[in-house]
DNA sequence: TGTACATCAGTGAACGCGCGTTCACTGATGTAC
DNA sequence: TGTACATCAGTGAACGCGCGTTCACTGATGTAC
């Protein structure tokens, strides 16, 4: 089928989008939430100064665009790793599993460690979502806590702090294993390291 | 004796700077560390613009400034901790008081939070100093971590969330006393939660 | 088939506000005589 | 004791750069005839 003009303008506007947004991403990784200016994102983009404004009306409106996708991609994983029925392998796996991709892709990394707390809808999504898991853990009696809050407190802030270490450069190839140890022994699941290095295969129920 | 010219513009001086720190303390709790304008710290000191520049060149300066005197409140609070023989008692104590110190101070409590990864001097003290302790605990086999980067992040990673999370008000009366349970119970220290809800009494060595 | 036209994403110069920075001035207070 | 002067922290108006925002224009591409 021969491409109309309408089409062919709306591929192209969205290929600037993306090529915009991936640039957001590198330097909001880079200078955090505050700091980037206009100029940032287009000079990275290798794009004008008005094609900013042809598809965002705010700066603000650019980091939410980023968060709204980072976010989707934590969603996406953590539904992934809800099929497993074992609750210590479920916060285990996250754990781990997050620790690994921030060293596989340190641009998506900066920007959970640096915006996850301030961009509101990334916080919550990731807060509703390990709430579930933990409270599982909590009620088949697999995690013993003093508190939900702590035990959440726990995971998120171990997990994005060891994060934080592979990003830097300050943690050594076992990184993610270790995080997701400790996060284990916390929530006093006997079996910690067991579960932590278990191999990553195909997800069994 | 009477004062002279000198001593009291130099009283003057000093008492204006610290009208503008505490100003600035408040301000980058509230706002963080990218976000604020010279004009938000002189309208929260109640001075004119100009004053800024008779005790700081830069924002960053400024910054500093109050990076170091937190700093040097960690670290006092630290080394009284340190008279402590225990390092399970010592890493405990230390996590509890500062969770318990955002609470009584919510704004040292954000600051803590919102620049303490950010600004280089915070960071790299509260690091010498966890790890003294940490390691105390691993040789003496008090603790047990895969790593000691890993307990590392768990301290500083679970104390700062649970900071974070009584200055939103997310947390109970005990959340002190849960993190610090939970972050001994991660290091397998057996009797972690009698340790967590120890009485804080004259420093027993 | 070829040519003139319509559409629209992208462009970048221009504008103007906000914020960092400067500096001549004020006023409080000790000093000189 | 009283008065003129010196010093210096604090003041706030003024300046100008940087950055957000606008908009007339360009050029690529499909459409009309």
């Amino acid at each position: 089928v021969p491409a109309t003009r309408a089409q062919i303008g709306q591929q192209k506007r969205e290929r600037t989008r993306a090529t915009l947004i991936a640039a957001a991403m590198r330097v909001f990784a880079r200078l955090g939430p505050d700091a980037p200016t206009i100029d940032h994102f287009v000079e990275e983009a290798g794009l004008a100064k008005g094609t900013f404004y042809n598809h965002f009306e705010t700066r603000d409106e650019l980091l939410i665009a980023v968060a709204s996708i980072v976010s989707d991609q934590l969603i996406s994983e953590m539904l992934r790793i809800r099929t497993l029925s074992d609750p210590a392998e479920r916060v285990g796996r996250a754990v781990r599993t997050f620790v690994r991709k921030a060293v596989s892709d340190p641009t998506w990394g900066w920007i959970i460690v640096r915006i996850a707390l301030i961009a509101a809808p990334l916080g919550e999504e990731m807060r509703e979502n390990l709430s579930i898991d933990i409270n599982d853990g909590l009620k088949q009696g697999r995690f013993q806590s003093p508190s939900l809050q702590a035990a959440y407190d726990l995971v998120l802030g171990l997990g994005l702090m060891g994060m934080r270490s592979v990003l830097r450069g300050d943690a050594g190839v076992d990184h993610a294993e270790h995080v997701a140890q400790l996060v284990l022994a916390a929530l006093a699941v006997p079996d910690a390291k067991e579960v932590a290095y278990r191999p990553i295969g195909p997800a069994a129920t």
